[in-house]
DNA sequence: GCCAACGTTGGC
DNA sequence: GCCAACGTTGGC
């Protein structure tokens, strides 16, 4: 089993968002190194939910993996944001994955916290400049970050 | 295949 | 709202 980190802004879906609608197709992802951790996604992995672009950021909740990886229909619709031309459907660029709500923190972990660990120093979410929205998260990284939840 | 220009992400 | 960092695009 495998652990992941993906983000989120809340102001467009937020971890509460999730908890009502239980399972989410995460949709609109258009970047390949997140579209391939996507499709590394097993079903029952854990996922922690970060919240991007707020204050503070940090991590808010876990999530599991429900659904592994599946052509994201949003990229064939002309109406849509995401919309891409290059994306058919015998040939679709873009995947997603569905995720279903675990569990939601008490407290938000804040990224000011998670910078301050020696043991995620690796990990990409607290390195500068990082501006990827979903990536791995090694077991002892995991186990670290649950450690600071109240 | 290089790289400048542009658009986006996301912390602050 | 600003802007640094990064990914993508497109001209050459």
């Amino acid at each position: 089993m495998a652990y992941w980190l993906m983000k989120s802004e809340p102001d467009t879906f937020s971890i509460d968002d999730l908890k009502k609608v239980k399972t989410e197709p995460w949709d609109g992802v258009r970047n390949y190194q997140a579209r391939n951790f996507m499709k590394e996604m097993k079903k029952k992995d854990l996922v922690f939910f970060y919240h991007s672009n707020c204050s503070p950021p940090g991590i808010v909740g876990v999530m599991e993996v429900s659904k592994e990886a599946y052509p994201d229909h949003t990229s064939f619709d002309k109406k849509s944001k995401y919309y891409d031309p290059k994306s058919t459907k015998e040939n679709p660029r873009w995947f997603m994955v569905e995720v279903k709500f675990k569990e939601k923190f008490k407290e938000l972990i804040p990224l000011e916290v998670l910078k301050e660990q020696k043991s995620l120093k690796d990990l990409a979410l607290v390195r500068k400049g990082n501006r990827l929205s979903i990536m791995p998260v090694a077991e002892k990284e995991w186990k670290a970050i649950l450690e600071l939840k109240l």
